[in-house]
RNA sequence: GCUCCUGUGGUGAAAUGGAUAUCACAACGGUCUUCGGAACCGUCGUUCCAGGUUCGAAUCCUGGCGGGAGCACCA
C-alpha cells in the first residue's frame, strides 16, 4: 500500500514538472490523521512555486484515483500534509494475516538465506557476570531474534576472556589461599577481587601475577605432553576455574531464556591472534615501537594501541583479530554483529581499521553495536574493586519483589524476567542508564508485566466466550486495528535500526491502546461479538509475537 | 589536551527533518452491582544556551556550557 502512495506521488509530481522531490509516506503521530500522510507537497512547494495547499489538492486528486475504494478519506490538512485513512475492508484484510497466520506475522524476507552470527553478553570467566553483561544477553538476545524476522539464519555466540591478567590475579589468589578445588563461582569471583587488589597494592604481587600471566599462555601453548608438574597444577586449578564460572552463566542464560550456538576463548584464538599481528608486522601494517607490536591508529584519526605487549603477550585487540580468523575458518557467515559496551567503540574502530588492512572481506561484513553504560547511583563499577551488583543479585532482587504478588514461581519468575528485560530495552541504544538499585523496579505502568498483564487480560476474554471468532469489514476500524496493521512496518523498522526498543515503544502504545478498548467496549455478549474477538484475536498474535522478540515470557495467568 | 557519546516536565524515557513534542513514575482528582484494578479517565508540568541551514529543527551545522566514556603494553 506504501509503495502504491508513493508511486500516484512520484507520478503527479512529475506531471507538474518537479523532480527528484525527496518526500516521505508516514504513520502521522495522532491516530485520527488516518494511517498514512504524505508530506510532498511542502517538499515540492518551493521547486514549483506554489503554495503547498495548491500542490496538496492535486496529489489529494491523484490519490483517490489512484487508491480508489482502498482509501476511505483523503485529505488535505495542517500545512499541506496529505492525509490518507484506509478502507475498513483493507485493514480487514491485513488484520486478517494476524488471526490467520500467527506464526508469520510481521515476519519479512529481507535477509532471507543470509547466516547473520550475533555476539553478545561475553562474560569473562574467573569475573563474576555483573549487569553490564546482563544488558549485553538481553540486548543481543532481541536483536538475534528481531534479525530471524528478517528471514536470517542467526548464528549466536559469546566470547570470554579465560585467558589473561585478570585470570593470573584469580588463579594467583587462589594459590594464596592454598584453594585448589574451588566450589563456587563466587570463590572465584572474590579471588579476583583479592587478587587485583593486592597487584595494585602489592610490588611484590604484582610481579607474581605477571610471571604468573606469562606462564599461563605458555603452558597452554605446549602440547599437553609436554608439561612440568607445576603447569599441570596450574592449568588444572584453571580448569576447574572455567568450568565452574561458564556452569554458572549458563543457569543465567536459561533464566534469561539464551542459548548460544558457540562458545569462544581467548585461550583458543591467542595462537592465531598472535600469527597474524606478526604476518601483518611484516606486512606493514603493523609497528614495533618499545618492544611492543602497535597499530598506529593516528593515520585514519583514531587511537594508537599495543597488539602485542613487550613481554610478548597478545592483549584484548591482537585476540579480537585472531577470533576474526578462527571464526572465519569455521564457521560461513554473511554478517556478523558485535554487541558490546560503548565504552569499547574506541577499541573496536581501531580492531576494525587494522582488520581491514589485513582481510578486507572481513572486516567489511563485521558490524558494531553498543549500549549505553549501566552506572549505578554509588558512581562507576568496577568488578576490580568489587563493588558491582552482579547478574544473579540483581536476578534475585527482582525475584523476589514479583514473588511478592505472584504466588506460582513459574509465573514469578516470567514477570522478573519481562521487568528486567523491558527495563533494558525501553530505551535506546547509546545513552547511559542510571540504575538505582534502592529503586524498585517498575511492574506497573511503562513496564514489562503492563505488557504481559494485557496479553493476560486478552486471552481470558477467548477462553471466556463460546463465539467463534470472525472478522468483519462491518467493524468500524478502531485505533487498536489500525495500530495493530502497523506490526510488520514497525519490526522493519526495529531490523534497520537494530533496536529494539522499537519494538518495545510500540508495544506500550499497543497495549495501552488495547486496556482502553477493553475498558470501553463490552466484547461478550455484545452485538458484534464475532468481530471484536477477531480483533482480539490479532492483538494477542500481534503482542505475543512482538513480546517473543524482545525476549519477554508470556506468562499464561498473573 | 585530543576523540567519541550525551543534555527533553520534579524523576525515567519516546519522537525516519513534519502537524498541538508523546508515555510512564511522582503529585492531585475521578472510574468499581462490568469480560481480571499490575487497569481506565482527568489535572499539573518539558526540548541546556547563542547563532545558522530549512517551507518546517528536540532532531542537521557552528560555537559555548554541563554530564559520561575512551585515549600504549587491562578486558
Amino acid at each position: 500500500m506504501e509503495e502504491k502512495i508513493r508511486n500516484a506521488v512520484e507520478q503527479a509530481l512529475s506531471q507538474m514538472g518537479a523532480k527528484d522531490i525527496s518526500f516521505a509516506v508516514e504513520w502521522p503521530a495522532d491516530m485520527t490523521h488516518g494511517d498514512f500522510a504524505v508530506n510532498a507537497a511542502l517538499a515540492a512547494s518551493k521547486q514549483l512555486g506554489k503554495p503547498p495547499h495548491e500542490i496538496a489538492e492535486v496529489l489529494q486528486t491523484a490519490l483517490i484515483n489512484a487508491l480508489g475504494e482502498d482509501a476511505s478519506r483523503i485529505e488535505v490538512a495542517g500545512p499541506g500534509f496529505v492525509n490518507i485513512t484506509l478502507s475498513a475492508y483493507v485493514l480487514s484484510n491485513i488484520l486478517n494475516d494476524a488471526v490467520s497466520a500467527p506464526e508469520l506475522w510481521g515476519k519479512n524476507d529481507a535477509q532471507a538465506g543470509k547466516r547473520v552470527m550475533i555476539e553478545y553478553s561475553c562474560p569473562n570467566p574467573f569475573k563474576e557476570m555483573h549487569i553490564g553483561h546482563l544488558l549485553s544477553t538481553v540486548i543481543g538476545e532481541s536483536v538475534a531474534r528481531i534479525t530471524e524476522y528478517s528471514g536470517a539464519h542467526v548464528l549466536r555466540d559469546s566470547y570470554g576472556g579465560d585467558v589473561g591478567p585478570h585470570v593470573a590475579k584469580a588463579l594467583w589468589a587462589l594459590r594464596e589461599k592454598n584453594i585448589t578445588e574451588p566450589a563456587t563461582s563466587r570463590e572465584i569471583g572474590e579471588a579476583y577481587t583479592h587478587g587485583a587488589n593486592a597487584y595494585e597494592e602489592s610490588e611484590k604481587a604484582k610481579q607474581e601475577i605477571d610471571v604468573l600471566n606469562v606462564e599461563l599462555y605458555k603452558a597452554l601453548d605446549k602440547v599437553s605432553g609436554d608439561h612440568t608438574d607445576e603447569e599441570r597444577m596450574l592449568l588444572e586449578l584453571w580448569r576447574k576455574g572455567r568450568d565452574l564460572a561458564l556452569e554458572s552463566f549458563r543457569e543465567i542464560y536459561r533464566t534469561l531464556d539464551t542459548n548460544f550456538d558457540y562458545y569462544f576463548f581467548e585461550s583458543e584464538v591467542t595462537a592465531t591472534g598472535v600469527t597474524v599481528v606478526k604476518d601483518g608486522l611484516a606486512k606493514g601494517v603493523f609497528e614495533e615501537s618499545e618492544g611492543a607490536v602497535i597499530y598506529s591508529g593516528e593515520k585514519k584519526g583514531l587511537h594508537t594501541l599495543v597488539f602485542i605487549t613487550s613481554r610478548g603477550t597478545p592483549t584484548y585487540e591482537a585476540k579480537d583479530i585472531g577470533l576474526a580468523f578462527y571464526k572465519e575458518e569455521r564457521i560461513e557467515t554473511d554478517a556478523i554483529i558485535i554487541e558490546t559496551g560503548s565504552e569499547q567503540t574506541g577499541h573496536f574502530k581501531v580492531f576494525l581499521s587494522a582488520l581491514s588492512e589485513i582481510a578486507p572481506l572481513v572486516a567489511a561484513k563485521m558490524s558494531h553495536i553498543s549500549h549505553g553504560l549501566l552506572t549505578l547511583t554509588t558512581g562507576k563499577m568496577s568488578s576490580r574493586k568489587g563493588n558491582v551488583i552482579t547478574a544473579r543479585e540483581l536476578l534475585t532482587e527482582v525475584l523476589e519483589r514479583a514473588t511478592e504478588r505472584n504466588s506460582d514461581p513459574v509465573v514469578a519468575q516470567q514477570v522478573a524476567v519481562g521487568a528486567l528485560k523491558y527495563m533494558i530495552l525501553r530505551s535506546a541504544p547509546g545513552g547511559s542508564i542510571v540504575f538505582d538499585p534502592e529503586k524498585s523496579l517498575a511492574l506497573e505502568g511503562d513496564s514489562g508485566p503492563y505488557l504481559q498483564y494485557a496479553l493476560v487480560r486478552a486471552r481470558t476474554i477467548l477462553e471466556k466466550s463460546e463465539v467463534t471468532p470472525e472478522l468483519s469489514d462491518a467493524l468500524a476500524p478502531s485505533a487498536l486495528a489500525r495500530l495493530i496493521t502497523r506490526f510488520p512496518g514497525v519490526v522493519t523498522k526495529a531490523q534497520e535500526l537494530s533496536g529494539p526498543h522499537i519494538i518495545a515503544t510500540y508495544l506500550i502504545q499497543l497495549a495501552s491502546e488495547w486496556n482502553s478498548f477493553y475498558a470501553n467496549e463490552r466484547i461478550i455478549g455484545s452485538e458484534d461479538e464475532a468481530v471484536k474477538l477477531a480483533l482480539v484475536q490479532s492483538f494477542i498474535h500481534t503482542m505475543q509475537n512482538g513480546l517473543w522478540l524482545l525476549g519477554i515470557p508470556a506468562p499464561e495467568r498473573m
